[in-house]
DNA sequence: ATTGGTGCAAATCCTTTGCAATAGC
DNA sequence: GCTATTGCAAAGGATTTGCACCAAT
């Protein structure tokens, strides 16, 4: 349990849950580091395993919790991949994904969409806009 | 079964299936049919339930097969409005989606985004980008 | 006559729910 | 001590198989 390895990230957690009037817990804890360790964009599933050794009685339900937590929280991007699964990407600089439709493999896009225009367009009728996604689908090499 | 509703487009789909060595089938022409004049966004358990007056003894497979089909076409769009629903678009120019994340309504976003360059940036890699989409998530009206 | 499409039923898999027990504040 | 979080087990749904039959070419 490597309690020194990304301190700073960590605070930033411990620091939006106080603010936030929630609770810090050793799921959210682990499940960032992960997220970050992880370094790309992953599934709820692959979380959970990787989680595990360090937390043997973590469930899914918490991860999948933690995950939506994650991101409302800013630390985290979801990567609406497809029907098989929604993936979690701890860059949170806008960027887009590139979908495999075939294997669902995703790759980041270097073309940065500025995100600020979009959220306002999308504001009309009440709409709460929260965070902005780019997604080009299309088959990856090994799917050709 | 009318079949002089809207002529051009049922063409439309014989001339891309034939020309593509594929079939042309009742539920093809009844699903494209439907897509078109249900005009938002739906997903595979609509369209199943609008064409079975139509075709009662149509299957979710071939709906979700054919729907896939139209998409390659060119014919609609994929809408990745979450984990719990796929949807279809049946209009096909560049135009984002406004989901909300608690009920999974969907919106049209009046910003257009070129999808040229989108697609050149994501061709790294092997990658064979097919259609760019763009989604704003957040909450809607009523779940605010 | 070929074989691409279809229907059927069931499997698979991701995600969420309800509730009691626990741990953070 | 309150109450948000958690773990558990199970339900809920969307999407996808495998296979036999049928119908478009």
């Amino acid at each position: 349990v490597t309690t020194d390895a990304e301190p700073a990230l960590t605070q930033d957690l411990v620091a939006l849950l106080r603010s936030g009037g929630r609770r810090v817990t050793s799921p959210r804890l682990a499940i960032l580091r992960e997220l970050r360790q992880a370094g790309g964009h992953v599934s709820a599933h692959h979380v959970y395993q990787r989680v595990r050794p360090e937390l043997p009685g973590i469930s899914v339900p918490t991860v999948y919790a933690t995950l939506e937590l994650l991101v409302e929280l800013g630390l985290a991007r979801r990567v609406e991949a497809g029907a098989r699964a929604t993936l979690y990407d701890s860059r949170t600089d806008p960027h887009g994904h590139a979908v495999c439709r075939r294997c669902g493999a995703v790759a980041d896009i270097p073309a940065s969409v500025e995100e600020e225009p979009l959220l306002r367009a999308a504001q009309g009728d009440g709409f709460r806009a929260e965070s902005a996604e780019l997604l080009v689908r299309g088959l990856c090499c090994a799917c050709r």
